[in-house]
DNA sequence: GATATCGCCTACACCTGAGG
DNA sequence: CCTCAGGTGTAGGCGATATC
């Protein structure tokens, strides 16, 4: 498949058949880490032509990405990045946590988004936000790929940081995903606060897997996303 | 006939290692 | 230095099957 740069014909589409005058790009990075939390950014670009060589932060180096970033934090009109704990993934599952971050991220935008292109095919915003899901919209489109590249260069950031007291995880090094090093630390060391314990990696941890959360119910999930019952996080 | 459950596929997020 | 293939993970959509 020949390599086509993103474009702003989502957004121009969504301008024109719905009159969203304020277009944001959601894309979330840390889904599939084991540790840390999921992130998720929002970006406002307007119809610009963007930097040079934006696209889905997958296909960029980690050099070019966090120059990228850099340039991007300058022309996007306007971008925030929300995030959900592991403890909130573990007691939500990962379709309600990545709302809450989505949700945290949009409302953090000095400007409410008319609309919002969301990166794969499920909606998990959902109303009332206006939604447009895009399959690989972090390759296609200019809003979402900006939104990718700045998510996962903030991400890789705060893992480092985090990775400051937990030198054996080489978080820096593997942003929380598993690899050997991530491997090797847990069964030494069991997991830390910022693991999410409640994933089945912990069931081939036999000194650790005592630890291991249980989820709740997806409905009462969703109870508590919405807000009912007032998790304090 | 209606509802529930399962497996498969695709989607998203990555990492590692081989090879150019 | 970069690209690509193949591995990890969670999740939703959907059709086939099972059960009430």
């Amino acid at each position: 498949m020949p390599y086509e740069p993103p474009t702003h014909t989502v957004e121009r589409s969504l301008r024109a058949t719905t009159g969203a005058k304020i277009v944001a790009g959601v894309d979330e990075v840390g889904r599939g880490a084991w540790a840390g939390p999921v992130s998720v950014c929002a970006a406002v670009t307007g119809l610009r032509r963007p930097p040079a060589g934006l696209t889905d932060s997958k296909l960029l180096t980690p050099k070019r990405r966090t120059g990228l970033a850099e340039v991007l934090g300058d022309w996007v009109t306007a971008y925030a990045l929300g995030h959900s704990s592991p403890e909130e993934i573990d007691a939500l599952g990962m379709t309600v946590a990545l709302r809450l971050a989505a949700v945290r991220a949009l409302e953090a935008l000095p400007v409410r988004p008319d609309a919002v292109i969301l990166d794969g095919k499920h909606d998990y915003l959902g109303a009332p936000w206006r939604v447009r899901t895009v399959i690989k919209g972090d390759q296609s489109c200019i809003a979402v790929a900006a939104a990718s590249v700045l998510a996962k260069v903030r991400r890789d950031a705060m893992m480092a940081e985090l990775g400051v007291d937990h030198v054996e995880f080489d978080f820096a090094g593997n942003a929380g995903y598993p690899s050997p090093t991530h491997r090797t630390a847990l069964e030494e060391y069991g997991p830390t606060p910022h693991h999410r314990v409640s994933w089945s990696y912990m069931d081939a941890l036999p000194r650790w897997r005592h630890l291991k959360k249980v989820r709740v119910t997806p409905e009462a999930a969703a109870l508590k996303a919405g807000g009912q019952l007032g998790f304090d996080f």
